[in-house]
DNA sequence: TCTGCAAAAAGTGTATACAGTTTTTGGCTT
DNA sequence: AAGCCAAAAACTGTATACACTTTTTGCAGA
């Protein structure tokens, strides 16, 4: 019934083409290839995509929603520039709802789950281990959108993995040193203590976690290009 | 900087018409004006709007990332028709955000912040009392952004209100019973514990309220008109 | 040389046009 | 009379056109 495509035929049909274009700016974003601030000119993207204006904006839209672009009346659309202050707002949801999510998780999870979050993390390791930044970016910020997915809960999933691309963003704009190695080693801890069944230190170890993260941003510093008035005053 | 508008001509202009289609859809699918599943075809509500379908469908995009409609390939919008499931994980995710809340609340709350909860819980009276059912669901909802915006943190504002937003689809699809007036005296039970410093106290009365609401809907029921040809099997 | 302004270029916001799909309608067969 | 198929109508998906705004360019004047 609601099955994705009923007709082999259809590889890149209707609508689906504008969530490719939202996946590859969101890539494109997250991954660093384009800077917060930067114009997101919508006849350049639709050259690029080679298609017309009307399915960049629609992507544009959506992905303003999601707040990785900012949309200026008649100006155009930018790459987010999250503040400070709205980073940390984002990293207080972010523990609000993965420190539940972790209780939950400790209290249900079965079997196959937690080796799934093994895998995880194996992948992770290895992917640090060779070096592999965009890699790590990625499965760092898929282990917690994984867990929540693990648990069964599709809209817990869907938040969590937005609040994570703003995530990404943050930490692209804010990171002081490379504290990204941590992470794997404090996903490994957090999985140990779920084997173990130890509700409280889970919880704990995932609330610092992320509270390490965002203390290894520098969320108080002066943005970059924000206005060079204001800069040399 | 970011004013709205910096021209006072501009009353209606650049991109404030889709929000407004947004508003007023998101209005009348909250007030059950228009039925789950509905269907939402473009040129009418363009008709309807006075304006062309370009702008409609920006609107309904935004409304379907906010799962208030669904779109099928070819086929249109329709208003959304949430499962049971669904319900059950929007639920869960509303008590971790909200339960977290509420101690935050409880422990940085200013006076001025309480007593605009004590002026909101005063409004959600009258309106029970008074009988205005579109009223008091708003109201009720309120309470919940009110909560989190006084806590100075907007990003959690508008993820609780989208969620809000569904619970309402949600609870007119599965409404058995009015339980509505006991939300009410929720709030000032809430309220009132937040006020004592009460920190578990509070956060126990808000997630036993959320799950008092939860409990009064019958999710398990059959959807009404999802297939025809089931219900007459 | 630097400032200021006007014309041109580029870009956004909205409407319309058109191709392809789905739904409806109406008649034909059994 | 009920079921089925074909033509028509309605609708979605995408591209294009046009008005209006912003930005850039280039020239004139101080």
């Amino acid at each position: 019934m609601t099955s994705p495509s009923k007709d082999p035929r259809n590889c890149m049909d209707t609508t689906t083409a504008t969530r490719s274009i939202v996946d590859a700016l969101t890539k494109a974003i997250v991954e660093h290839r384009l800077h917060p601030g930067s114009k997101l000119a919508e006849q350049k993207l639709a050259d690029h995509f080679g298609v017309s204006r009307t399915l960049v904006r629609q992507a544009l839209f959506q992905l303003a929603q999601k707040r990785l672009i900012r949309m200026e009346p008649a100006r155009g659309a930018f790459v987010a520039t999250p503040s400070g202050e709205e980073a940390k707002q984002v990293f207080a949801v972010r523990r609000m709802l993965e420190a539940e999510m972790t209780r939950n998780f400790v209290r249900n999870a079965t079997k196959a789950q937690i080796q799934a979050l093994h895998e995880h993390v194996a992948q992770e390791k290895a992917a640090v281990q060779r070096g592999d930044v965009a890699g790590r970016t990625d499965l760092l910020g898929d282990f917690h959108v994984r867990m929540a997915e693990l648990m069964g809960n599709p809209v817990l999933g869907q938040i969590l993995g937005e609040l994570i691309s703003r995530c990404s963003l943050i930490t692209l704009m804010y990171q002081s040193d490379n504290a990204a190695e941590h992470s794997a080693e404090d996903h490994a801890a957090i999985l140990k203590a779920i084997v173990a069944k130890d509700e409280t230190l889970a919880v704990q170890l995932m609330e610092d976690h992320l509270s390490h993260v965002e203390a290894s941003l520098t969320l108080d510093r002066k943005l970059p290009n924000s206005d060079i008035a204001m800069a040399l005053a």
